[in-house]
DNA sequence: ACGTTGGTTCCAGTATCATTGAAATATGGA
DNA sequence: TCCATATTTCAATGATACTGGAACCAACGT
């Protein structure tokens, strides 16, 4: 749990992280992450490594591409870790329910 | 709220901040966290600081103590935010009232 | 005023993290 | 095989975070 809040608190990799989930299941290679973000290869690759080590985002291979997935798994348990643990109640649910109507 | 992430990502962090939801209402002194925690003072008061400088806690002066609460609304904020840009849409609705059935 | 208890700030040392360019690796196509 | 492209690893540097002891501040009782 420290392990992917860590992950996701870093503005940088947040945005990465944000940017995956906005792609959903064709994810995104680090050519058009780069890019779309005007970051650096090399930093981007370092944060892209730590999200992987983190397990929020999964890596796979497309010919000369490398294709990044959101790990949504990882996100819900995050998710289901901190609202069992850190909310307060019936109170957090109203709160995730009408902020989901979004997604 | 890259802020709040960073702030309850670390270990100790992340304990005091539940030791304090756990507590609820009443909230806890740094005394008795410091004890129930076994945790030095002034490691106890950084991180403390820490958590107050993110919004996650609030302080209040009663007489000689101070008493230290967890800041829901701040927390029900973050989680908002994270159903709202980084889950997946319907399923995470679920697991997190699953978690809440806990709560 | 004085001592005592509860907490904090100051400070130093150590460790971890972020960023970047240069070099290395892997893949596909000519 | 050899080149071009996509991406990572390496190495170095600066910044930031964590910890704990000693000194300091605030509030209460006498």
């Amino acid at each position: 749990m420290v392990a992917s809040l860590a992950a996701l608190a870093q503005s940088l990799r947040l945005r990465v992280f944000r940017a995956l989930v906005v792609a959903g299941p064709p994810g995104m290679t680090p050519g058009v992450l780069s890019e779309s973000l005007a970051v650096p290869a090399t930093t981007l690759s370092f944060h892209l490594k730590e999200l992987t080590h983190a397990g929020l985002v999964s890596q796979q291979r497309d010919g000369r591409n490398l294709i990044y997935r959101a790990s949504y798994d990882r996100m819900n348990a995050l998710l289901a870790y901190l609202a069992a643990h850190c909310c307060e109640g019936e109170a957090c649910l109203d709160v995730v329910s009408a902020a989901c109507t979004q997604c």
